[in-house]
RNA sequence: GGACUCGUAGCUCAAUUGGAUAGAGCACCUGACUACGGAUCAGGAGGUUGGGGGUUCGACUCCCUCCGAGUUCACCA
């Protein structure tokens, strides 16, 4: 379904060998390609099973005439073999060459302009906490699918929902002024994040404190929940807070500003970026008119003085979306900004929300609210829904103290890589800074490459541990292929400078039997061949685990190539060149698919 | 209880969305011109794809059922 330009030719070709030899019509969508296994001859396998109809023949028989149709027919299809029902084709080295010869001149993981609109929201934090692994696994996702958009050819607004507002912040705002005699960041030397997380814990051991006391007086464990004086405080404050009282929207405001300060520092860190931040203090209004007019058009309906939507038909439940009181609740919120974000951009073709599999219910009703309140752009919202990293100790629980610092683990990664850097790294003449920030992208790298290499919809594991990995299928052991391979091109640059335009004669006069290309040459130029399809998909499935894992295939076939095959000790200048030209595309790739993912390669390391 | 996800080598993950003998990495063993950079490469061992049934020329993939894990079903956010 996502064909590479090899596929696109031969469909064709395929559909006319059925029209000329079984006068019958095979739909193009069926036709499917695999690479053929490497244990047989060939470079492409068309499957014939699903043809046995068309043809009335048996498997073999099938296979075997359409190999001589294309053999006669498609000037690239050089030599074909069956086995079963699979039909192997051989590709002339020629198409092989050519198309190497274009991933030198120009960038194949850079398609044309589409002049769609896409907005990827991601991130999303509250503002009571510093960010954790859980927030990682979002923002690497949420920014490598934005990349990978941009590479596909679109415009993306990457947007962040700030959580600004709420009782959690007022749960660390009242216990700061309780206990905090106030304390700064400059006067702690704590990050602010880390300062305002600080006082949301503090509040809930005051919390757990006096209901432990009214416990002893004998009232229930819920009671004592709903009447601990510290709670009622901080409602209080809430109300304040909506009722623009001047003091609490200050301290608001000043505890926000340390937040926002410490959460810069990690996005800066991670290498994230947004464009357009949206703030729930200021878009928790909207939504209720939207929810109204729904009312008038009968899409909605009122019971008790509440506002609800019925959406049994659908699969879901009933909803309620404004209280009898006619206040919002969440979801009222969530109608309004997706609303407004499309009044805002109006040419915006698609929305993507990154967020996490627990709120899989929650997107599934606010598209269908959308879509009967008849909003045309409603079939282009995407939830781009991800698994919870487990930690070997289970569920990461704030309540437990398990949860993993962002912070943290970014610390403790690139300590690791420095540390194996320290002993295995050619870098002994560079500057400390150069070093420093060499562990930096290494430390960085092998993260994202962990938590980005697994099916985003999949739960997965993080093993502190064993995940500081630098060796096998790592960030780090790509950004090792790409650094060896940017070094022997300097050298070659050096010694034997490669005009371009000499490439596709490399090996000479080739002719259709002419097989100049070795089994390890061949590999990596399929691979290559294959990178602009594996992009597509990427982009049509908001997925960069493929493109990641296809990217660890071509390094490591580079590495079975550079190892086995020699590139400048090689005497036959046109077979050298050839080689170099090989190396430099595979380099110019990786960097941009790595780019794709988030991850930077160094030229060194 | 209803809904949705998931279960693949000891561990962490793949498998072109129904195709050939289910592939990688880690860990474990054995090797590699005194390296075009060894964070590499070559090889070995490791599997009843949670169990059972069904559909199909063909099933890790689709259907049924059982077992196990997770999430979710507030006039919370």
């Amino acid at each position: 379904m996502f064909q590479d330009r090899l596929q696109a030719l031969l469909v064709p070709a395929v559909q006319q060998a059925f029209a000329s030899l079984f006068n019958a019509e095979v739909a193009a969508d069926r036709i499917t390609f695999q690479s053929t296994r490497p244990e047989f001859e060939g470079d492409v396998t068309i499957n014939v099973f699903p043809f046995l109809k068309q043809s009335g023949k048996g498997p073999e028989p099938t296979a075997q005439s359409i190999g001589e149709h294309l053999q006669a027919n498609v000037e690239v299809v050089e030599r074909f073999n069956v086995v079963k029902g699979f039909l192997n084709l051989v590709i002339a080295d020629r198409y092989w060459l050519g198309f190497l010869q274009e991933a030198r001149e120009k960038d194949i993981l850079q398609f044309p302009i589409s002049g769609k609109k896409v907005m990827v929201e991601y991130s999303s934090p509250n503002t009571n906490k510093p960010l954790h692994l859980g927030h990682l696994r979002n923002n690497f996702l949420g920014h490598s699918v934005s990349r990978i958009l941009q590479a596909a050819g679109h415009e993306v607004i990457k947007a962040q929902v700030i959580n600004d507002r709420g009782i959690h912040i007022c749960k660390s705002m009242l216990a700061w002024q309780k206990f905090g005699r106030g304390e700064t960041p400059e006067s702690s030397g704590l990050k602010g994040d880390k300062l305002v997380g600080k006082y949301y814990v503090e509040f809930d051991k005051a919390f757990k404190r006096e209901i432990e006391e009214l416990v002893t007086t004998g009232k229930s464990k819920e009671a004592a929940e709903k009447e601990a004086p510290i709670i009622l405080e901080a409602q209080d404050m809430l109300r304040k807070w909506e009722a623009n009282d001047p003091e609490v929207r200050a301290l608001w405001e000043k505890m926000n500003g340390w937040v926002y300060a410490g959460f810069n520092a990690t996005y800066v860190r991670m290498g994230v970026e947004f464009d357009k931040l949206y703030y729930e203090s200021q878009t928790y209004v909207l939504g209720k008119n939207d929810v109204l007019e729904g009312v008038k058009k009968g899409v909605f309906y009122e019971k008790d003085g509440a506002v609800w939507v019925d959406n049994t038909n659908e699969g879901l439940d009933e909803k309620v979306l404004l209280r009898s009181d006619g206040t919002s609740v969440y979801m009222t919120q969530d109608i309004g900004t997706a609303i407004k974000r499309f009044e805002e951009f109006p040419g915006l073709a698609q929305l993507i929300y990154v967020v996490g599999n627990e709120q899989d219910y929650h997107f599934k009703t606010l598209f269908t609210i959308l879509r009967k309140l008849g909003f045309a752009w409603a079939s282009e919202l995407h939830h781009l829904s991800y698994g919870m990293v487990d930690l070997p100790s289970g569920k990461m629980k704030s309540r437990e103290g398990t949860v993993v610092d962002a912070d943290d683990l970014i610390e403790e990664m690139v300590g690791e890589a420095r540390a194996t850097g320290e002993q295995l790294s050619k870098l002994d003449a560079v500057s400390e800074q150069e070093k420093t920030e060499l562990y930096e992208m290494v430390g960085l790298a092998a993260l994202k490459y962990f938590l980005l290499k697994v099916d985003p919809k999949k739960q997965m594991l993080f093993d502190p541990a064993a995940s500081i990995d630098m060796q096998g299928h790592t960030g780090p052991f790509i950004q090792y292929t790409y650094a060896r391979t940017k070094s022997l091109l300097k050298k070659a640059q050096a010694e034997f400078p490669v005009p371009s335009s000499q490439l596709s004669d490399a090996h000479g006069q080739l002719t259709t039997d002419n097989h100049a290309l070795l089994p390890e040459e061949r590999t990596v130029i399929k691979l290559l061949h294959q990178f602009p399809a594996m992009l597509e998909e990427a982009a049509a499935r908001l997925d960069p685990s493929a493109l990641a894992n296809h990217t660890y295939e071509l390094v490591k076939a580079y590495n079975t190539f550079y190892q086995t095959v020699p590139v400048l000790k090689e005497e036959d200048g046109a077979k050298r060149n050839f080689r170099i030209g090989l190396s430099a595309a595979t380099a110019s790739a990786t960097k941009r698919a790595m780019w794709c993912l988030g991850i930077d390669v160094p030229e060194r390391m």
